[in-house]
DNA sequence: GCAATATATAACTATATAGTTATATAGTCA
DNA sequence: TGACTATATAACTATATAGTTATATATTGC
């Protein structure tokens, strides 16, 4: 990154942009665990397909996101696992801050347990059918 | 990263964005060397001074650099050098996809001669002052 | 072929923000 | 004190894009 042209900067800059979108971030989260269609997506992210559709064609553009048309459907799965270091690292260091920030760290730990229960209920209607 | 709430992910989600800007990543990249204040920071980037310290306040509010006033001038540096691991992960996925990509790759590699030698030459002025 | 389902796209609105100019604030030195 | 320099902020414009609804395009099964 040592001198990097304004060219490459911006392309740099629109890398991180494209992971610098809460419903973006949730698509790839939904996606740890594997490969899963439109519609399922849809359902976990709690928008429109319209949506979803949008943010998976960005996400595809910048080669974050595999694309699998089978049958009358299309599967997204994770294109490069090493995206979820960068969450990570920038997991940390938000962690870092949250020693002194009491209000963000409970924002974290707390997880809205309702969500969590949410997710699960999805996850769990998804496998069985 | 699993299963984080809806407001982790925003937060998450904004870290990105602060460095999702070309300017800020040309400024992120002109404190590599060490610390420098406003003025310089203004010469390097090409643009406002009233821009350049917007985005320092911004990169300031997520920690990603430090603010020390001294004298007359106000000098920033970076917080946390950890921020580039973040950045050489991106670069280098996007390394990855270059190989296929011809002109992406020219775009990174012959990284315009002109604007090195500029930086160069401003580099240069603001050490002999 | 036709109906049904799944995904993508078009057109639009609302909002956020990068950039600007002009001005305010704060420190330095005479 | 007042002139000068350095930084921050206010007010504004232009642009990008997240989200929506409505529609188009595949694909499957009859």
């Amino acid at each position: 990154m040592s001198a990097l042209n304004d060219r490459s900067l911006e392309y740099v800059a629109k890398y991180f942009k494209a992971l610098a979108e809460p419903m973006r971030l949730k698509v790839l989260n939904a996606l740890r665990n594997g490969e899963k269609n439109v519609g399922q997506l849809t359902e976990i992210s709690g928008c429109t397909q319209a949506n979803v559709s949008k943010h998976l064609s960005l996400l595809s553009q910048y080669d974050l996101v595999k694309r699998e048309s089978r049958g009358n459907c299309v599967f997204y799965s994770i294109a490069d696992p090493s995206i979820y270091e960068l969450c990570e690292l920038v997991c940390g260091q938000i962690a870092k801050r949250m020693i002194a920030e009491d209000d963000i760290k409970k924002m974290f730990i707390e997880a809205d347990k309702l969500q969590t229960q949410n997710l699960q209920l999805i996850e769990k209607k998804l496998k069985t059918g």
